[in-house]
RNA sequence: GUGGAUGUAGCUCAGCUGGCAGAGCGCCAGGUUGUGGCCCUGGGUGUCGCGGGUUCGAAUCCCGUCAUCCACCCCA
């Protein structure tokens, strides 16, 4: 509501019940799967050198030019939160020696500077996986066939998956003076963003939304014409295991990465429920040259937020806030004093317990037990604390009892 | 970075031909001297985003500003 010092930055949310509980289970899933193939967590820091990001993703691209936040340490190091997994990923690999067959995943905050809106935020949240090794058709579909998984097991498997190549690094030139010269040949018919893009990033024209540019690009020759005889079979060898793995993948000319670091096989998943920004993964091979080596891969990212906007268009729920299994009700001082006791012995007997201490009425903390949904709740006055004992009621059904203490832990653990 | 819309109670919103700041939900208390839900009664919980201006008088009109949302751009 205001701009204050206790509102969050633009673009940056606070997040807790009960949507944190969906991101839980989410991640839960996510576990589960990344396990059955052998991935594991990598965490790496979300400030890194400037460079890095500069030399991994590439110093023309969007992300590098204009959207990164990027400041001055007290040393006068040019320093930058994470815009992306990858670079940081490769950076701690190389790091810990780490060689082909390594396979990571990480999950957590990056930072972009744009302006937010639905689906894109400053701060977000990505799940990432990189597997490293030498190109390989099967590894490329193993990494797909893997985050189809992810997203099949949230419930998203109505997602469109896309299919492309960038070729291999000797396609570039190729690939970029081809189809400068086919466009060159249509200049003035583009709309003004484009014929800016054409001598930096020919290949963006491609992604053009304005429906003048994109009647153009129809007409224009399949980008594979223009790479090598091998790259092309390259991805018809993805795309044909994808199919022996029940995989529907569209193969889109059209398909365009922002990083520069990428080659050959290239993908993103949109989904149908989402906004202009309906993407909700990217990935593909990568090629980057670290320190006079080169590591090759294949990886992808999930946008967490947006996988939480098409769960909950989907109808998908928060699961529900943990019921107590027991309320402490205390009538008097003595009693509430004694109740905190008994609430941490209950607790050490594993039982999830609640109460409050506000001192209030008995209807209003039975009230308060209702309300948190507790199956039990339990009243102690001066009378029960002299005989060693509490009114047990239970919740749903009204009755109630006297019960020992000491019996308490096992009443309220064995069946209602 | 560009454009459009919107900012009123904890939440969703009404009030906008300028004239005492409201509703529903939620919350708190009571109806039950020690018992929740349903019901009844009571309680408004507020910097009308912020700062100026016009006016006898501004939530309402004007200017500025900040924030949010949506779209462009870009991407997960």
């Amino acid at each position: 509501m205001s701009s204050g010092c206790w509102s969050p930055l633009p673009g940056m949310a606070d997040l807790g019940p009960p949507e944190i509980r969906l991101w839980q289970r989410v991640e839960a899933d996510a576990r589960r799967i990344l396990a059955l193939y052998r991935v594991e967590e990598l965490r790496t820091p979300i400030l890194e050198r400037t460079s890095l990001f500069q030399r991994a993703i590439g110093e023309e691209t969007d992300v590098v030019q204009k959207e990164m936040f990027t400041f001055e340490d007290r040393g006068g190091r040019s320093l930058t939160l994470r815009p992306e997994g990858t670079a940081g990923a490769i950076r701690a690999l190389c790091d810990v020696g780490a060689e082909a067959g390594s396979r990571v995943f990480y999950l957590g905050p990056m930072f972009r500077a744009e302006r937010p809106q639905a689906g894109r935020r400053r701060q977000f949240h990505q799940l990432g996986v990189e597997l490293l090794g030498p190109p390989a058709p099967e590894a490329d579909a193993e990494c797909i066939a893997l985050m189809w998984r992810i997203l099949s097991e949230w419930g998203l498997a109505d997602a469109r998956l896309r299919l492309h190549t960038r070729g291999t690094v000797a396609d570039q030139p190729a690939v970029r003076e081809g189809l400068r010269a086919r466009l060159a040949e249509v200049r003035d018919a583009l709309c003004e963003d484009c014929q800016r893009r054409l001598d930096r990033q020919p290949l963006r024209v491609l992604d053009c939304k304005q429906a003048g540019c994109q009647q153009l690009m129809a007409g224009l020759p399949a980008l594979t014409t223009f790479l090598a005889e091998d790259s092309r079979r390259y991805l018809d060898r993805v795309a044909t295991l994808l199919s022996s793995l029940q995989i529907e993948a569209m193969v889109d000319g059209r398909l365009v990465r922002g990083l520069d670091y990428y080659e050959h096989t290239i993908w993103e998943a949109t989904h149908p429920a989402l906004g202009a920004q309906d993407a909700i993964a990217g990935g593909g091979r990568y090629r980057i040259e670290a320190e006079g080596r080169v590591v090759e891969g294949v990886g992808f990212a999930i946008g967490l937020e947006r996988v939480m906007m098409a769960l909950q268009a989907r109808g998908v729920a928060p699961p529900p806030d943990p019921a107590p299994a027991v309320w402490l009700v205390s009538v008097g001082d003595r009693a509430t004093a004694e109740n905190l006791v008994l609430a941490e012995r209950l607790r050490s007997a594993g039982v999830p317990c609640g109460a409050d201490w506000s001192g209030r009425s008995v209807k209003a903390q039975m009230r308060a037990a209702h309300k948190a949904g507790a199956v039990w709740a339990a009243v102690r006055g001066d009378e029960e604390l002299a005989a060693g004992t509490c009114r047990l009621k239970h919740m749903a059904s009204g009755e109630e009892r006297t019960v020992a203490v000491d019996e308490l832990a096992a009443v309220v653990s064995g069946p209602a």
